[in-house]
DNA sequence: GTCTATATTCCGATAGAC
DNA sequence: GTCTATCGGAATATAGAC
């Protein structure tokens, strides 16, 4: 049984985690770091969460599972006894639940699609035994729904533009902007959910329903 | 004046350390597994760069300059004296010095692409101060190709469908998947630069000339 | 539950022999 | 240029007092 302090301390940890595993990545955060971030004290990681490997995980796992049911509630509502939805419509689920979740601070707004976004090019391998079975129904469930709404491309081609969509997507929620790294201005803004969604819908509409490459 | 061991010496170091950095990372790589890797005395990479900072630097500055040069020929080529360029040619010219880029083995591939990728989520304070002179000629040149090809875009708009472009580009050519976190099968295959262009060229074209957001 | 103190390992870096 | 040996510090993790 936990006390009320106690969880309060736990709480103070994930959330100091998650903020610099996005900033520092796993391996560029220490649990010192952690700790002292958190005010609490050092063997409290360890009380709490077992590991290092155990508080990334728990990190991961505290938001992966409210992102998966908005996700996976966004495109059944579109799809469910439906014949004539369009990869528009389909687009707009995914980013519709991406915008609720980084738009709502009791999920910690855009932190865990900027973990979402580093995991996908860093990818941590407590996630590799976790993550699969959840996320892979969710992306099944929108494969198919494009795949229902372009019927004229084959399936690699699917695969193919539902790799485009979630790179452009992730990166611009999570401001993972080539101009932040190349340039001295960012020139964009990604703080605002609702921009990003709007600067964003146009383009991946158009690219989803261009002509077959083959 | 060095020697030809030396030279092979500090050849194998960069090598073994750029594969190492864009598996694992900067923080996540050490100088142990890189000289254990390169087959080299673990003095080594402080003889030859100093720190582990400075090897980072010669690893990114050993690709950046040839890719630099090679996507500001490619737009020179397509804007200089010319009024009737497209955003599909702008986007091509883009392409193309990343396919070159990747599909030459001198140039280590698509090991270079997949270390910008990288450093694009995880930027490392080393390039904050290296990088964005030469990168930022790059970036203003194709944003201002781009801007003159859609002319009914705002400066804003244009900015951001660099944003997009890029981001499905690079993790395109990076093989940054996120089916390959989310699923046990990845379902594309990123190792053929060719093919990967193939398909993501008509998503780049589609969304580019797309209508205006706002 | 929280703390101090510490065990153990690994890190980047360097001195100095050859 | 290459090597061994080692320094000083920071890392994760834990034992045990309170």
């Amino acid at each position: 049984m936990e006390t009320g302090k106690a969880l309060e301390t736990s709480q103070r940890i994930l959330d100091a985690a998650e903020l610099l595993f996005v900033e520092h990545g796993f391996a560029g955060t220490s649990m010192r770091q952690i700790t002292s971030a958190a005010g609490v004290n050092i063997a409290a990681v360890n009380y709490y969460f077992g590991s290092k490997d155990g508080l990334f995980q728990a990190v991961f796992e505290r938001r992966a599972e409210p992102f998966a049911q908005l996700s996976i509630r966004k495109i059944d509502e579109l799809t469910t006894n439906k014949n004539d939805y369009s990869a528009i419509e389909v687009a707009q689920a995914f980013m519709t639940a991406a915008m609720e979740m980084g738009s709502n601070p009791e999920y910690g707004g855009l932190v865990f699609v900027k973990l979402l976004a580093r995991s996908y090019v860093e990818p941590n391998p407590v996630l590799k035994e976790k993550l699969p079975q959840r996320y892979g129904e969710l992306t099944r469930k929108y494969l198919a729904a494009l795949s229902h709404a372009l019927p004229h491309l084959s399936n690699a081609e699917i695969n193919w533009r539902f790799h485009f969509m979630t790179s452009a997507m992730f990166n611009a929620f999570a401001g993972n902007n080539v101009m932040r790294l190349f340039m001295a201005q960012p020139l964009v803004n990604a703080r605002d959910p609702q921009l990003v969604a709007e600067m964003l819908m146009p383009f991946i509409a158009a690219g989803l329903n261009s002509p077959a490459a083959q």
